[in-house]
DNA sequence: CCTATACTTCGCCAAGTAACGAAGTAAAGG
DNA sequence: CCTTTACTTCGTTACTTGGCGAAGTATAGG
């Protein structure tokens, strides 16, 4: 019940179940989904950290930056049917939508500075 | 989203888990799941108005009693597949198989009163 | 080292919520 | 009618939660 509870409690916010679908195509960095989100730091790091302890993504950290990635979809775990359950139920969701849009430009900023890394060298 | 998040909310308490749960092998009057929870009336309506409002729960009026039953489990509809979800993770619940155990009381309760009117008659 | 960046922790505040009991409505039975 | 029973609505109280900014930690780069 408690895990139970941790996940539906996780999904029960907009600005939460919002975060959780940034990662629908990959990892991310809290820096960019706080930056598709618009939200201050602390807010968004406190969302991900409950979205963390439900089970529903998983963190990796590397050097300064932690990544989040959406936990296996595939398991048989709460969790995984969870996710499989949300993702089907918010497939058409505009706001969702916009915010894929967002992930898009983040990532495309990325690139950029990446490569203009590489100009500078 | 914002059926998703009424259902996530709806699911996001434990009294309102076990209120839902305790309709799981059929309806039954909400002075049932009231003696069933061991709370107030006022507050055991509120939280089948709540299941109700996100479509997880049917109600049906006959005299005095209201009847709730969970939404049908098959359809294609959110709040279906959050039915089968839930049922699915909450399988093994201690505390759910304790309620059901006092539904079973509370529904032979109901067959002892209605024979009593029988010998009464 | 010192600074900058990425993130976390803490304390605060406003808004929301679960519980209760009291009072109100509605239906059934004297 | 009047009472009883089943339920709902309302107001109150205690607690939780989402947001913020300020201060703290940690890592990378001069």
């Amino acid at each position: 019940m408690k895990s139970f509870l941790a996940i539906t409690r996780a999904l029960s916010d907009e600005t939460r179940v919002r975060a959780l679908l940034t990662l629908r195509d990959g990892e991310l960095c809290l820096c960019q989904v706080i930056e598709v989100l618009g939200l201050a730091p602390s807010t968004v790091s406190k969302h991900m950290d409950i979205l963390h302890r439900a089970g529903l993504v998983e963190r990796r950290k590397e050097g300064r930056w932690q990544y989040f990635r959406m936990a296996g979809k595939a398991g048989g775990t709460e969790a995984a049917a969870a996710l499989r359950w949300a993702l089907e139920a918010l497939r058409n969701e505009k706001a969702i939508a916009d915010d894929a849009r967002a992930v898009c430009c983040v990532r495309k900023k990325d690139r950029q500075e990446v490569s203009a890394c590489y100009r500078a060298s």
